[in-house]
DNA sequence: CTTGGGGACCAC
DNA sequence: TGGTCCCCAAGT
């Protein structure tokens, strides 16, 4: 018998191998690498993928596996070794590595149930429990936990009258439906019509009905046109005249919708040079890594598409990334606009089920570009001729948990398999790719003007101290508001952008200024609307808001809801006359009504688009002349090393938004650190005097990209013993490297407690360590295996956020 | 002498 | 991760 090698379900160290199972002799054809299967393991039945098939194995006592989940692999050979790579260089579990390949709806649903055993009847059961197996003949165990019968349906258990059954489920099922299809020819058809009894009206009906369309015909409108029964249609495929198939068929997401077909676009001649070399690299077939910087406006996609078109020519298919966030309708109407059916699209906006459809489709190779957010660079293609990352500066492109992976590094890894270029591009490209494009380890490609010459918007900082100081309390700044009373009247557009961070939507007494914090998490609470709660985000406390200060018993404790409310409140006072579109979480929330709230916009509904981060991006409409940002540095003052970077980059994009057509645009950037560099420089749109500024800075506090980081993270109940523990892994990692590293730590994590663990960090920043890895795995050797003391070890390679 | 809770160990 | 086995402490 052939044996399967198996990484299972289980997301522990000990487990974190192949286990070995013997392919029962009706699966021996079917069984492939990159299949799921269900196996057993210990007591129950789990999902696993198989990573190889073997003739023999160390292990005597084999057990077989129960069965495939799959017809075809669903990770192919290149994805299975991406995975060995992921588990590697993030140091993550296998599992993870593979299922963060997959659409969330292969991952298995486990059941567990309660079956009365084999030839017994529910009157040997107790009374008190018959009634749960009259009808059905299991129990969910859920339903058992639930009811509290768990002690007395094992007493049963142990005794045999039940068993214990687990069940490995699909999370979503194939959409199928029934497809009737004539068996022979017309004329055949014709003859055995006639053959049929009189008395078979309903039967020569149908036949009659598929001499006129000899095609495929779904059953739901093949009953409804040949005014017929699915009995009628049974006894005529028994009589193998017809025949009756489940077809899988797509949910499609954009099946309504119409795409307005594009042509190519005549280059101009700065982009004609830019598309020059990474044509070239793809018709060379070789890998390399171009970033593409262009400023807002410069026609970047454009370049994308023209280099996809040529991918495809080739025979080949494309990868496109962009932040999830600027996914939108309009983003994807560009590409669907361009290769129609050619184009799947994978983002956060579509039901599990959409999702795997999309995936299918690119798996059984129906398409050959995927456009989509981070995951979408797992895509199953097998002969990838470009990767495209838009926005390539995105921090969303780092997944946060395991396993924790770039997207661009991931990029690059796929794209050295297939010999092709990758293309980050971006207005403002991160510190670590400029840098790089700097050493010539990318290609640095420019777009230094935007298209048809439109100059960029100009751009006034507004020192919002000096409002203060001439008595202006309000969050409009004079001139921010002459101007936007100015667009009102000319009749164009203006967009209102709001940095949400700190104007999130906490809980504070305006007497004393207390803050109404988590009771597990060092944290504060944030404000829901429904039902007038206040919540944690860390660990899901919930409670109601108090009517008085829990601090000083004032009454005037209220919450300061999402900032964009209270500027649209605040707008309403000034500018009655203005009709304001708010797009923030609390109106975007229903599917589809992001979508509708920037189609008003673009038709003229409102005077004032006013939201967050999300309208950051991709906004391209001809009537913006106006872009105000309320407050540029509230996300300055962030405990992040990022901080400035993410500040430029920010007010850089939503500068974007202006004057992209006829009309010239302008921008108001309001401000308490006018004198900043990063807002500063922002308002002249000037990146190279950023970068430089920048890496001064980075240079001179050890930060990437003069330094890679690792952060190390260590969370317990105790705050003793976490202090302790880092202390340990502090002193055990400094007595390993070079002394060219910098160790930082035992430090309070920036969010001390979440759920009542402390949290402690280690951040290493190091230039070369070559053993460095083997040290971080030597770290979680020890921790992940030590159960004992309920310390968890959490390592992040690269991280973006340090927290 | 039973019961139940907690920790260590195991799973091809 | 879930299950079982084993130990110990509290309860009938």
């Amino acid at each position: 018998m052939k044996i399967a090698s198996v990484i299972v379900d289980v997301p522990t160290k000990q487990t974190d191998r192949p286990f070995d199972y013997l392919v029962p002799d009706e699966w021996d054809e079917v069984i492939q690498p990159g299949m799921r299967v269900i196996v057993p393991f210990g007591p129950r039945k789990i999902q696993g993928f198989v990573t190889e098939i073997k003739t023999e194995s160390e292990v005597k006592q084999l057990r077989e596996m129960i069965e495939p989940m799959d017809l075809e692999p669903v990770l192919n050979k290149e994805l299975l070794h991406l995975g060995e790579w992921l588990t590697e260089t993030t140091l993550c579990f296998k599992i993870f590595a593979y299922q963060a390949m997959l659409p969330a709806a292969l991952k298995a649903k486990y059941e567990k149930k309660v079956k009365l055993a084999p030839g017994m009847k529910e009157e040997c059961l107790p009374e008190a429990i018959q009634s749960f197996f009259i009808n059905n003949n299991s129990l969910d165990w859920d339903k058992a936990l639930k009811n509290g019968l768990v002690s007395i349906l094992q007493r049963e258990a142990a005794k045999g009258f039940l068993e214990v059954v687990y069940v490995v489920k699909e999370r979503v099922k194939k959409k199928q439906m029934k497809v009737v299809s004539p068996l022979m020819s017309t004329a055949d058809l014709k003859i055995e019509m006639e053959r049929l009894p009189s008395n078979a009206e309903k039967q020569k009906q149908v036949l009659h009905f598929f001499l006129d369309h000899p095609n495929p015909i779904e059953l739901r409108q093949l009953l409804a046109e040949a005014n017929a029964s699915t009995a009628t249609v049974k006894a005529l495929v028994e009589k193998k005249l017809l025949s009756e198939e489940e077809m899988e068929v797509y949910r499609d997401p954009f099946e309504h919708r119409i795409f307005e077909h594009s042509t190519p676009l005549p280059l101009t001649s700065a982009q004609a040079d830019v598309i020059e070399p990474i044509l070239a690299s793809i018709e060379s077939e070789k890998h390399e890594v171009f970033l593409l910087y262009g400023v807002t406006g410069s026609g970047k996609t454009e370049i994308y598409l023209q280099s996809i078109q040529k991918v495809i020519e080739k025979g080949e298919e494309a990868i496109v990334l962009v932040p999830e966030i600027s996914l939108t309708p309009q983003m994807v109407n560009r590409f669907k606009g361009r290769f129609g059916d050619l184009v799947a699209v994978l983002h956060s906006g579509l039901s599990a089920g959409e999702k795997y459809d999309e995936w299918r489709k690119i798996q059984r190779k129906e398409v050959k570009v995927v456009v989509g957010a981070r995951s979408a660079i797992f895509a199953p293609f097998e002969n990838i001729g470009i990767i495209i990352i838009d926005e390539e500066h995105e921090t969303s492109y780092k997944q946060e948990d395991m396993p924790r992976y770039h997207a661009r590094d991931v990029a690059i890894e796929r794209a050295k398999t297939y010999h092709c270029p990758v293309v980050l591009g971006s207005a403002t490209p991160s510190l670590e790719s400029f840098a790089r494009a700097q050493k010539k380890v990318y290609q640095l490609l420019t777009l230094s003007s935007r298209m048809n010459e439109r100059p960029l918007p100009s751009v006034e900082i507004v020192d919002m101290r000096e409002e203060l100081r001439a008595g202006n309390r309000s969050m409009f700044s004079r001139k921010l508001f002459e101007m936007l009373k100015d667009r009102i009247e000319k009749k164009q557009q203006s967009v209102l952008f709001l940095n949400k961070r700190g104007h999130s939507s906490f809980v504070m007494c305006r007497d004393c200024g207390y803050v109404v914090n988590c009771p597990n998490c060092e944290i504060s609470l944030t404000y829901h609307r429904a039902g007038s709660r206040m919540k944690c985000h860390y660990c899901g406390y919930e409670d109601h808001i108090p009517k008085a200060c829990p601090e000083c018993s004032s009454e005037y404790i209220r919450y300061f809801g999402s900032g964009t409310q209270k500027v649209e409140e605040e707008l309403g006072k000034i500018l009655p006359e203005a009709r304001v579109i708010r797009m923030d979480v609390d109106t975007t929330g229903r599917k589809g009504s992001h979508e509708r709230l920037l189609k008003d916009f673009q038709d003229g509904k409102a005077d004032i688009l006013l939201g967050t981060q999300m309208i950051a991006k991709g906004l391209d409409f001809p009537n913006i002349t106006l872009v105000g940002v309320l407050s540029a540095d509230t996300m300055l003052h962030l405990p992040d090393f990022r901080s400035s970077e993410k500040t430029f980059q920010l007010l850089t994009q939503v500068s974007g938004r202006a004057g992209r057509h006829q009309l010239p645009g302008e921008v108001v950037i309001q401000t308490y650190t006018p004198e900043h560099y990063s807002i500063e420089l922002a308002g002249t749109q000037n990146y190279a005097f950023f970068y430089h500024r920048e890496m001064m800075m980075r240079k001179l506090h050890h930060y990437p990209p003069f330094y890679y980081l690792v952060l190390i993270t260590l969370t317990h109940e105790n705050l003793m013993s976490v202090v302790s523990e880092t202390e340990k892994i502090v002193n055990f990692v400094r007595s390993q490297v070079s002394n060219q590293a910098v160790i930082l730590g035992p430090a309070a994590s920036p969010i001390p407690r979440i759920n009542n663990r402390y949290r402690y960090q280690c951040l290493i920043k190091y230039k070369r360590e070559p053993h460095l890895t083997r040290i971080l795995k030597k770290i979680l050797d020890q921790y992940q295996t030590e159960t004992k003391n309920g310390l968890q070890v959490s390592i992040d390679i690269n991280p973006f956020i340090l927290m």
